[in-house]
DNA sequence: TATTGTTATACTCTATAACTATA
DNA sequence: TATAGTTATAGAGTATAACAATA
């Protein structure tokens, strides 16, 4: 098999995306929350309520997924459904007083926690990565995903 | 709230293995198996078989997690485990025939088409993202893990 | 008919802790 | 006692398809 010069960046992608979800997923483990329940909250924060399909669009959750996790959100009293008036099939995913309070708290706490990370880095070494990884990305994507995007 | 700089290294770092995440997650499927599974032929091939634990720790799966996944992986056949002659309590996991036949096929299939992603890049492009990723992998697992330092 | 969201299946992953067997 | 790996438990996410209600 021939050599393939840019496996180690794959690799290396995959394991640091994985650190990072490790590390971020452990710290929201000890915040009583799963790394879904947690994307929704900080996608709901600083939001008047998103529809439920749009909820899912940017979580990557699909639909049938998603009620059970919004479920057991409202079970904790972090999030309620709200009827849309205008369409009787839509509702809006909103934070209630509860969930609001814990974006406000753990939120902050989490960003915090992973500061830590980035202590020995300085603003052009994000502007480094992120160039990056940017162009990394968008190769990717010009390379052809059979992805839809309707916007 | 106060502007955290590093959180575009963060989205970056997220949408860029998304991105390649799902630019294979079909072939993926198409073999039958989960990301783990997946996970774990990939960090098996090229290899004489790796430690139980040291798999472990590769793929962060934990130990008992990763019973299963291995347990669903011998059912089909595609991996097996191989006592430690010199130690009763360890083994290896090691890619069966057939793990090695679709450790064989698939990756080239993937690698054709990723290897067109890189057709801009040089050697020493690969050289600098591995070194961007290297010291951020290792940034998220020194402040993450208060293991016994193992190195 | 198409769309939104729920329900029903069935499986997989997950952490944790207790347990077995080696060392 | 310590380590490697399994088993047991309980929960949660996952895809998929069938379904109800609404448009």
């Amino acid at each position: 098999m021939a050599a393939k010069p840019f496996l180690p960046v794959l690799y290396e992608l995959a394991r640091t995306f994985q650190a990072f979800d490790s590390f971020s997923a452990g710290h929201v483990r000890e915040l009583g929350l799963t790394p879904s329940q947690f994307d929704i909250i900080a996608t709901l924060g600083n939001t008047q309520g998103i529809p439920f399909k749009e909820l899912g669009e940017k979580t990557l959750i699909t639909k049938g997924t998603l009620t059970g996790v919004v479920d057991r959100l409202v079970e904790k009293k972090l999030v309620k459904r709200v009827a849309c008036p205008k369409d009787g099939r839509r509702q809006y995913v909103q934070l209630t007083a509860a969930g609001e309070q814990v974006f406000a708290q753990v939120f902050p706490e989490h960003l915090a926690h992973l500061e830590q990370v980035f202590s020995g880095y300085t603003q052009q070494d994000f502007d480094n990565i992120v160039a990056v990884l940017q162009k990394l990305k968008q190769a990717f994507q010009a390379t052809g995903t059979p992805m839809e995007e309707a916007e």
